[in-house]
DNA sequence: CACTTCCCCTGAAGCGGTTGACTTTGAAGC
DNA sequence: GCTTCAAAGTCAACCGCTTCAGGGGAAGTG
């Protein structure tokens, strides 16, 4: 079956390719009349525009790619990813935009294949996800000119645009409802020590613990998955000083938290207090229920999205702070118990 | 910064552009030595072939198609997908395929991506997942000629290749094991009934649970969602002559289950057994872990990708049944306590 | 030596859009 | 009635690559 071309609906209204081009991408060039008679018969035989043939006449490849830089087993199971992307979506799909993914080793992969997509004028832009301290990623989007939209920061990310979420004061949230229950030592199980969001959640915790006069809150770094979570808990939790409350960089290493301490014998949260960053249903399907700081990470990626959008389209975009996660109480917070 | 053309390396090379271009893809016409320089200019000024001209020009768009039809907050903590897509992207980043995505809302947004990929050019083939009983997506994809796997079958797909793995084999394994353990009071939580796979396995449940004098063998239809893997199991406990296990069609209702059955204060294994479909780290994750249906779902997605290429390369494909998932026995099944 | 054959390469058409230069038409303005 | 101008279209170049027809020269053949 052939596909239509603009040929095809020129010969059918009777007038030239340039014209039907005008009148489907609402330039000005044709009488309103002529216009939906060529829409009509666009319509009606089912056309649409080549996307090699526009993105190759100097327009937009209409779409933006997406690298992931983590290992499978933990891509299947982490819950964020797939949310930012259903938030990618919501904003790409209205405007036809494709979503190109790739799943790659290391962050020396993502830069190559930055340079193959931009190369290939595969592209428009970019999410970039993961941000590091002194990313190697950012001087070759800088080089490249490519678009991009940073998820995860603050940082020093240049042109670049960023979009990061108030990571400081959600933690410090969770620290002063620890502490207002009554816990004085509170943990915490980070995530990949590399990441730039994982530092200024460190920093973040000790600074507020050290405010609050919590001596010994400590951070276990970790690398987002359940096995690393449930040894760094049981670490902790062998300590004669074991501390009262555990706070965890992801959802999934809660979880694995939650069975480490369940598995010594430990109560939740009578003899353990859980908080889970980042509230996926995962968290509301264990037993007990975590609490969590949650926030919107589809509308986190809905908003990446507008920004890349807007970015491609040449538009001025500022670095955005998303609001503060907030805490959900749930059943796996409560007083220590007396000890 | 201008991306570099073949026109830059003709030059530079002192050929025609034609030449360039047979010495880059390995066509005959150019002879070694001249190739070589070709190679080595392009190396050097770090050139990739604009994926328009070449998509335009009757080459292959290098891209295939992923469409997601799941509500997000399945998506987000369903590991089946994530798992998925890694295993494509074995197989595809090694031919330098992309991978579009796209999530939509229903079966027939789904036919409509179709039709608006094919016709703007956009990939060589697609994926297609979630097979359901005279489905309306693969008439669609016959005629259009797109090329395409299905993933989950075995079903009615006409012209188009599929992929399944053996659930009836998998389900009858499941199930003798617990028999054998002692249970006869077995029930399973199914996903969403529409799905092709989830009949089949319910047939197949069905079947060898009569075969072996299982009389009171039930499937409660489920959704895939904890919330409903949780309704469906408290359903199940709240009965006088409750199961005494229960086998979950995904990892995420098997979790849910678990944590109802704590909730309500039976034991797990003691007092209820519980098999998962298949097995993300999320088992390993909770305590106790759970038993599970383990197949290789990144090497179930590399083999699909292996049949969309092939297909894409107009070689003859076939319908393949994968293997069989095998248990993984776990802390979670045990023989049912004497009443 | 003339002829064919083969290899290596050139030149140009064409894929399907977009876009800027240009033409035609009709109506307003003087 | 003539110029002027905007609107509505036409035309052709162009984006960067692939591919096909064909040319030139070397090697082989009788």
């Amino acid at each position: 079956m052939k596909r239509p071309t603009i040929a095809d609906i020129a010969r059918r209204a009777g007038v030239s390719k340039g014209a039907v081009s005008y009148a489907l991408n609402g330039q000005p060039g044709v009488s309103e009349a002529t216009r939906q008679r060529i829409v009509a018969i666009a319509q009606e035989i089912g056309f649409n525009p080549n996307s090699a043939a526009r993105a190759l006449s100097g327009a937009s490849a209409r779409a933006v790619g997406l690298t992931l830089c983590r290992p499978a087993r933990i891509l299947s199971i982490e819950p964020f990813f797939m949310g930012l992307i259903s938030g990618f979506e919501q904003e790409l799909a209205a405007r036809s935009y494709a979503l190109t993914l790739q799943v790659v080793a290391t962050p020396e992969n993502e830069t190559q294949v930055y340079r193959r997509w931009w190369g290939e004028r595969r592209v428009d832009g970019v999410f970039v996800t993961d941000l590091r301290e002194n990313d190697i990623r950012i001087p070759v989007l800088d080089e490249l000119q490519l678009p991009a939209v940073v998820i995860g920061g603050p940082g020093d990310t240049g042109r670049v645009t960023q979009l990061w979420s108030d990571d400081a004061g959600a933690i410090t949230e969770a620290v002063r409802y620890l502490m207002a229950l009554g816990h004085r030592r509170i943990a915490r199980v980070g995530g990949l020590p590399d990441l730039l969001h994982t530092r200024t959640r460190t920093r973040a915790f000790t600074e507020i613990c050290a405010s609050l006069g919590l001596s010994e809150a400590v951070t276990v770094p970790s690398d987002y998955t359940g096995e690393e979570g449930g040894r760094a808990t049981r670490r902790l939790l062998i300590n004669a000083e074991r501390p009262t409350a555990i706070i965890y960089d992801n959802d999934v290493m809660a979880v694995a938290g939650l069975s480490v301490a369940q598995e010594m014998g430990l109560s939740v949260p009578g003899d353990l207090s859980i908080v889970a960053w980042d509230d996926s249903p995962l968290c509301s399907l264990v037993h007990p229920p975590l609490t969590a700081l949650t926030r919107d990470i589809a509308a986190y990626g809905a908003h990446a999205a507008r920004q890349l959008l807007a970015a491609i389209a040449g538009e001025p975009v500022q670095d955005v702070e998303e609001g503060t996660a907030h805490l959900t109480p749930r059943g796996s917070t409560a007083p220590p118990r007396e000890p």
